[in-house]
DNA sequence: TGATTATATATGCATTTGCATATAAATAGG
DNA sequence: CCTATTTATATGCAAATGCATATATAATCA
C-alpha cells in the first residue's frame, strides 16, 4: 500500500465519520425542536469565558468561523434572547457578548440531547484507550 | 477520567480535525479557481461506476446527500458541462448521470490540487500504521 | 383494469452562507 | 494634530441549503 492511498483512505474515513456524527447530532436537535449545534458552541464558549464575556473577534478565533458568519450567528442568538451585546467601554468599535439566563438554560437543554448522541456514537464501538488514541491522532492532522 | 469526558474530547477532536482538513482543501480549490469538493465526489463516484453511469438515487446513497441537495448539485454540474443526464429507458421517472469528457478532465485537474493537500495533512504527522489505526477507529464510530 | 400507494426527481420559498465591501473606531506616521 | 492605515464589526447581494410539497411514473392490489 502506498502512503498516498493510505492517507486518502484516512481522509475519506475522517469526512464520513464526521458527517455521520454531525447528521445524527443535528437530527436529534431538530427532532427535539432545538437550535443547531453552532448555537451550542457559541453558548458554551461564552460560558467558559466567564462573566467577562468575549469580544466577537475572540469568539471567532475559538470557533474558527469566518467573521461575517459569526456576526450573523450572534445576531440570531441575540434575536432569540439567548445572548446580549454589551457596549465595550475599552473599544468603541466592538461589544462584549454575554449569555443571558435564557441562553444558559438553552445550553443545558441542548446538552441533555447532545450528550447521549455523543455517547451513542462511541459506546460499544471504541474503548477508553481507543478513544484517546483517536483524539491524539486527530489533533495531529491539519495544515498549518 | 470518565468515559463521557473522553468521548466528548474525541468528538470535539473529530469536528476540529475535519474542519481544518476541509477548510484547507476547499481553500486550495478556490485559490486554484476550481469548484468545491462536492463536485469532485460526484465526478469520482460516477467514474467509479463506469460507463453505465448511476441513477441519482444511487449516487445519493453513496454520497449521503439529501435528495434535493443532489438534484441541485447535479444540475450545476450539468450546466457546467461536466455531467449529462441521459433519459433512462427502464424507468421513465429518472435518468442516468454520466460524466462528460470535460468532467473527466476536471476531476483530474481537481485531483492535482486535492492530492497534495491530503498528503500535507498527514505527512510528517502520522505514520502508515497510525493512519491505518485512525481510519479503523473512524470507520467504527457512528449511530446506526 | 382502475384506483391506490410507493418511488424518483424537481422546485417554490425561507434561511443560511460566501464574497466583497461598507462603516466606524483605533492606531501609526509624519 | 491631522492624515493614512489597520482593526472590529456589519451588510448588500448572489449562491447554496433545508423544508415542504409538487410532479410524474412505476408498482401493488382489489
Amino acid at each position: 500500500m502506498t502512503k498516498q492511498r493510505i492517507s486518502t483512505a484516512a481522509w475519506i474515513s475522517l469526512f464520513r465519520a464526521q458527517k455521520r456524527a454531525m447528521d445524527s447530532a443535528e437530527g436529534a436537535m431538530k427532532r427535539a425542536g432545538l437550535p443547531p449545534l453552532a448555537w451550542y458552541d457559541v453558548l458554551l464558549e461564552l460560558e467558559k469565558a466567564g462573566p467577562a464575556g468575549l469580544r466577537p473577534f475572540e469568539l471567532e478565533q475559538q470557533l474558527l468561523l469566518p467573521q461575517y458568519g459569526l456576526s450573523r450567528l450572534t445576531d440570531r442568538l441575540v434575536k432569540a434572547g439567548l445572548l446580549e451585546k454589551i457596549p465595550c467601554p475599552k473599544d468603541g468599535r466592538g461589544h462584549i457578548l454575554a449569555v443571558t439566563a435564557d441562553g444558559l438554560e438553552m445550553r443545558q437543554r441542548m446538552w441533555a440531547i447532545y450528550a447521549p448522541v455523543i455517547d451513542a456514537c462511541f459506546s460499544g464501538r471504541l474503548g477508553k484507550k481507543e478513544m484517546k488514541a483517536l483524539a491524539t491522532y486527530l489533533d495531529k492532522i491539519g495544515n498549518d
